[in-house]
DNA sequence: GACGCTCTTGCGACTCGTTCGCAGTTGAGG
DNA sequence: CCTCAACTGCGAACGAGTCGCAAGAGCGTC
């Protein structure tokens, strides 16, 4: 992975944002990429291609698979969206900028913990003060064990 | 992702180790399973299965990739070895046990650095302090921008 | 409000990494 | 050295994501 060319780290904190965003580089304000933003817009959780897909579909929008993706590619590289693995799920996509999350992943139970950025900022210290590494834990989760977990002995 | 039945840590310093724990466990020693695990063993650098498959054949060993991928299984659910994602590139295999490393990842120069356990091991009490965590950077590497990367404006 | 340039879309075919089913082979305990 | 489950090669299948193309639709212009 690689950053996208125009991935440098945009500020929008609404919708309004985003659109004029798009607009400045040039992109089309289609209504399947209006719909999609929308969506990111409406929830926390982040959200396969598939789902959006099925979403737009649901709001009455054609959506075939293929074109969210692209959607979803030129909104990366708007710097509007991103996306995160979670173990070996499938890409799952949540907005940039203003409404960026990190996340931590517990790899015994799954269980997802969102945390805003700034939550971060003292192990992000701890880690560029030793390694000199600006780390960014938004497209690979922190993986662990969670605290459940690790008082629990062992087990499938 | 989910941690396998029987990989609980397991500690294993030499080949003839992993060979005696993959016979506690009732696996038999192939020697495609054999050849894998010597030519994991002969280098820090994680290798993918298709790799590992042509080394094997030129070893004179015909190996099929889907025998290696079903190796790289049964040895990851033994605990002698796990694999790793850089980016968006396939899984690469390495060590697990006191061979383990972990990685950082610069997701713009796409630069490597190759960590003891032991000097994350402020980061990862930093991570259980805040978060109830306890972090590990083999599945995941931690990414971010290097030293060299954070200096440079921006650019493709 | 029609025009047209260009970006965007749907569709189907394709890639890539990985997994599966099956029939034949092989390692190791007895 | 026999037996039988564990293992193998092969080919087909899988799921996520991408691509090429011809048709469709934003949006600046008239």
């Amino acid at each position: 992975m690689t950053i996208a060319p125009e991935s440098q780290d945009v500020e929008f904190d609404d919708l309004r944002g985003a659109f004029e965003r798009l607009r400045e580089l040039g992109f089309r304000l289609s209504s399947a990429r209006r719909l999609v933003l929308e969506a990111l817009f409406a929830t926390d959780v982040p959200a396969s291609a598939e789902e959006l897909a099925e979403r737009l579909s649901s709001g009455g929008v054609r959506a075939d698979l293929a074109s969210v993706y692209r959607n979803l590619e030129t909104l990366e590289r708007a710097g509007l969206v991103r996306h995160v693995h979670f173990g070996h799920s499938r890409g799952l996509y949540a907005l940039a900028g203003g409404r960026e999350r990190e996340y931590l992943h517990c790899e015994r139970c799954g269980r997802v913990d969102t945390i805003e950025p700034a939550e971060l900022d003292e192990i992000r210290l701890a880690i560029r003060r030793r390694f000199s590494y600006e780390a960014r834990f938004t497209h690979f989760p922190i993986v662990g064990l969670c605290a459940d977990c690790r008082a629990t002995p062992a087990g499938p």
